[in-house]
RNA sequence: CGGGGAGUGGCUCAGCCUGGUAGAGCACCUGGUUCGGGACCAGGGGGUCGGAGGUUCAAAUCCUCUCUCCCCGACCA
């Protein structure tokens, strides 16, 4: 039996200043967290309960498609030169070296680590499929941790890794960790939707992600009102509206016009009577290219066109140079590609790179949403000049066609045209397609039917813990605290005695605690010596379903239950209040 | 890394501009009263004012450097 009493549940009346969004504030007032340092936390006993039935709850479903290992932490350097990732990740891995010189990081996943076992070890398609799973604190030096448990240098992670034979044998493995996932989120509680995911610059192929809407997420995503598309922003596209393009003018070959100070977009198009939606916009960058000679990096020059009313998506542009990092030119890289001051940029002039091997001239990409126009208006290389009657294809040829272009709210659903919306969530867990990448990098082998040596395909699945707890108080709170889903809460009934001085309250709350608990709930018993003031504060603050009141209506033969999420109160006879929880708690299958 | 903000008892904050014996509320300890929505009275403990250096007769307060934390951005399989 847990008593209050006895333990250490520091609640705190007010939010810790630093403290921004609901569940940061909320899980340190109700004493299930304390910070450490930036990104560092210390779950102390209620948080710690929380996480353990999340975890379990993971274990219980992961156990059914998969195996759980136990990896170490701390990683040899030459595991992640292996596969590349200890030149990619940059900052973002914890390195260090031991008393030997030997140099080490601190895992952010642990597909080195796996793979390597799967190199080591299998040998035989007889072998495969594999499903390997763990649950460890993962680390990753974010540069800039944020909103409490949301973004954090050390967390918990359920990570994955499937191995196929082949790529039928992966999508087998990735439906069964989307199906997996589905019962896990569904049994913590939370409301989640399942979206595309932007695959990234590491390659691999399909990739979605569980989401939660909330105000306090970082990721957008983007979903139809009317049918099931949903993608994260970084990946989603849309229908457009079609836009009437301009006549032709003059002999229809590109025509200058005089448009003196105008350099912005809206500038122009206003200036000239037109619609941004006809004007192109030109952005100059400039990516890393390697050169093919000396294999150092050079800077590649690399411009966009989009339509005048769009947006860049960053996420499309990785995918677009194919990884390469990118950065705004500077003015005299723009000065000396266009021959021409920023604001008066266009596409026309310049001999462009028919492919991206064509690399001593640069690259030329050309949103899809300009594919098809015609009679555009851009920039004309010129100060103070703009140039009409510009058609993709005609007035000059770009290096490739490419969806580079944010979705906005309310354009239509390319599923089914009806209006999108965006929010604004938290990623709980991802499901991706990896592909070969480790496995080819690392060498894993194995030999099929045929004798033949291939290359297994490999698959990522990722949950994080703490976010499955984050996204739940950020999905039901109020001024007073919040609620958790009965399955991940730190106690399933608080049993509140509004006078632990008076004997028999006392009893009667003691009694019925003990009946809850040997009927199998997790109870917390509320036996402080506080004013029930205090005691009802507290219990409406720390997360907990169902709050059992044992005061004054006793001598009637009843307490109150009261159901933290709605505040329904309900009067129930103690001689029945195991059955009443049967209902509520363990509702029959 | 760029921009902004903040570091003063355990928590929330005032004091700083205009230098002169460190404050309030909450929390904590003791005694008493109280007991269905964060009680009241009386008494009490607890702070090198993030750190270092400087200016000054005198620094929480002014100056310089530095550390930490938060927010926005960049970043983020």
């Amino acid at each position: 039996m847990h008593r209050w009493s006895q333990l250490f549940i520091p609640t705190l009346r007010e939010a810790p200043a630093d403290a921004e969004v609901a569940s940061h504030k909320f899980l340190v007032r109700a004493g299930y967290i304390r910070q450490v340092a930036a990104g560092l936390y210390s779950y102390l006993f209620i948080g710690q309960r929380s996480f353990n039935k999340i975890v379990a709850i993971v274990r219980q479903e992961m156990d059914t498609i998969g195996q759980e290992f136990y990896l170490p932490a701390l990683h040899p350097r030459e595991l992640w030169e292996a596969s590349g990732r200890w030149a990619v990740m940059g900052d973002n891995l914890f390195r260090l070296k031991d008393r030997k010189g030997a140099e080490l990081c601190l895992g952010m996943t642990e597909e080195e680590v796996m793979t390597d076992i799967a190199r080591k070890e299998l040998r035989s398609y007889k072998q495969l499929p594999q499903i390997w799973y763990q649950i460890q604190s993962k680390f990753r030096d974010e540069p800039r941790p944020k909103s409490g448990l949301l973004r954090v240098r050390q967390f918990l992670m359920k990570d994955s890794y499937s191995f196929d034979l082949d790529p039928a044998g992966l999508d087998v493995s990735y439906q069964k960790h989307r199906d997996v996932y589905r019962r896990i989120f569904d049994r913590c509680g939370l409301k989640y939707m399942i979206i595309e995911a932007h695959s990234g610059a590491m390659g691999g192929s399909q990739s979605e992600e569980f989401m939660v809407r909330t105000p306090a997420g970082e990721d957008q995503i983007v979903s139809c009102e009317n049918c099931d598309y949903a993608a994260n922003l970084e990946k989603a596209t849309s229908k457009l509206a079609p836009v009437t393009d301009l006549a032709l003018e003059g002999d229809g070959s590109p025509l200058e016009v005089h448009t003196p100070g105008q350099k912005t977009i809206e500038d122009v198009a206003r200036y000239l009577g037109v619609s941004p939606k006809n004007k192109i916009k030109t952005l100059a960058l400039m990516a890393a290219e390697k050169d093919p000679k000396t294999g150092k990096s050079r800077p590649r020059p690399v411009i966009l066109l989009m339509r005048g009313d769009h947006q860049m998506n960053e996420a499309k542009l990785s995918s677009a140079v194919e990884g390469r990092e990118t950065r705004p030119m500077e003015a005299k890289e723009i000065e000396d590609l266009f021959k021409s001051p920023a604001g008066f940029l266009g596409p026309i002039g310049i001999d462009w790179a028919k492919d991206m091997k064509d690399v001593d001239r640069p690259v030329l990409f050309v949103d899809k949403a300009l594919e098809g126009r015609s009679n555009l208006i851009s920039g004309a290389n010129r100060e103070d000049y703009h140039v009409k009657n510009i058609t993709p294809g005609k007035s000059f040829h770009p290096t490739a066609y490419a969806d580079l272009r944010s979705v906005s709210a309310g354009e239509g659903c390319p599923k089914c045209g009806s209006p999108l919306r965006i929010d604004t969530a938290v990623e709980i867990g991802h499901i991706f397609k990896l592909g070969y990448k480790y496995s080819e990098s690392m060498g894993a082998r194995v030999l099929d039917k045929n004798g033949k040596e291939v290359t297994p395909i490999m698959g990522s699945y990722g949950i994080g813990i703490e976010r499955i707890l984050t996204a739940a108080v950020e999905q039901g709170n109020d001024d007073n605290g919040f609620w958790l889903p009965a399955a991940i809460a730190p106690f399933e009934i608080v049993v509140t005695s509004t006078n632990v001085r008076d004997e028999n309250l006392k009893n009667a709350a003691e009694n019925i605690a003990q009946r809850l608990e040997s009927s199998g709930y997790d109870v917390l018993l509320d036996d402080r010596d506080e004013r029930p003031g205090v005691k009802f504060k507290d219990a409406d603050l720390v997360g907990i379903p169902y709050r059992v009141t044992v005061g004054r209506k006793v001598t009637e033969g009843t307490v109150e239950v009261v159901q933290r999420s709605t505040r329904e109160m309900t009067d129930v006879s103690i001689a029945a209040i195991t059955e009443y929880f049967q209902g509520k708690l363990r509702p029959a299958l």
